[in-house]
DNA sequence: TTAGGAGGCGCGATTATTCACATTGCCCCC
DNA sequence: GGGGGCAATGTGAATAATCGCGCCTCCTAA
């Protein structure tokens, strides 16, 4: 009986609120930039005080990611069962494209965890890119899918879609005003969608080496 | 008769060992998770030396920023004379992967500043992206290109076209296992090219909705 | 009353920046 | 040609700000 019976925001605890703080500090400027100074002002509380909570600094981004991968990891395994049609692989982009664009968090942190490194940065790959590659994304059946088979270009095709999604997502400020619209707005993800799904019938449809 | 007859390494100035050891460490860790002490270690001078070429920190990071887009820019002028030919743009898109793979502190540079902003991120901003969707990639002519005349969408394909190949630089470290190889060697170039032409052939040649 | 959670204080390390100083190479003028 | 000056370039020491983090006190809710 903490929390629940009230109302409908069911009061945050003061953890998960210097989860949330910390999550989108951490996204925006990496590990090493973030001081858990910025991280007690926007929760409210003196930086002391997180160590209440917190072992270190370490922990709590730690504690950050294993809550980002928890939401995130869900779409993965729905990949593991049965074999791969080219309608379950549309599917599975449209979740993935849907989810970074309702927290773009989890890409930015992996963003500057590519560039700089950071703690768990191995974890990070194990994790969330190891079964793209392995579970099966590569052994996708069907019709004529002659890029995969022939080319021995899965993998590259697999992570230029993962680029598509979370490029869009840590780029979107730069793109903000080219763009004339907010990138995360219901308007824009459609758009995108569209280009992400047009591209990847380009890779089903592929039909070998064409001219140029 | 200062460096030329002697041999062939014409022996850089400090300011350039500066330049280059600073474009390095910047492009990974940032701007402000930069210390000017792992700069100065990196040249083999103390950091207080610094100040003798460069005013302060943000000067230097001005400098670096100044010297990549000197290099950067050269293809953009070429997009501008003439109408635009798919053609054209096949070639285009091949010159700036091919730079990107070259030197990849640009696109890493710029992956930073979009997630954290710091100095001169506007300015960075009207000058490398601004031409591309302003300069005519928009307008481009030929044979059925639906895509581009139908859809709205012709923005859409430039910034995914621009994602790919800076997602694939600012991701390399995480891809380097998965793909088995180094992402930077001739022969992930090429694979790359190979893709990446793929899906600009799938963009010409989208013909309006087809079913899913 | 008691324990958890917040704040205050402060240490030690790191940073950007300044300053006074040593060293070097070069030019000019005697 | 030799020497005096000068600008360029390096150094270590010092400063003020900031950061991660530990210690200890106080408040408050059950």
């Amino acid at each position: 009986m903490e929390n629940s019976a009230t109302s409908t925001p069911p009061v945050p605890s003061t953890s998960d609120r210097i989860l949330d703080a910390a999550e989108d500090i951490f996204a925006e400027k990496g590990y090493s930039a973030t001081s858990l100074g910025d991280v007690a002002d926007r929760v409210g509380i003196r930086s002391p005080s997180l160590y209440n909570q917190f072992k270190n600094k370490e922990a709590l981004y730690e504690a950050v990611l294993e809550r980002l991968l928890a939401d995130f990891s869900a779409p993965l395994v729905e990949l593991e069962g049965g074999p791969l049609t080219s309608e379950r692989v549309f599917r599975w982009l449209e979740t993935i494209v849907r989810q970074h664009h309702g927290n773009p968090n989890l890409a930015r942190l992996l963003q500057h965890a590519a560039l700089s490194g950071g703690p768990h940065t191995n974890e990070l790959i194990d994790r969330l890119f190891r079964p793209m590659f392995e579970s099966g994304a590569d052994k996708i059946v069907g019709e004529g899918i002659t890029l995969i088979e022939n080319t021995g270009l899965q993998p590259w095709a697999v992570m230029a879609f993962n680029n598509l999604v979370m490029s869009y997502v840590t780029m979107a400020p730069m793109y903000r005003d080219l763009l004339g619209q907010d990138p995360f707005s219901e308007e824009a993800l459609e758009n995108q969608l569209k280009l992400i799904k047009t591209l990847l019938r380009a890779v089903f449809e592929y039909k070998g080496d064409s001219p140029l």
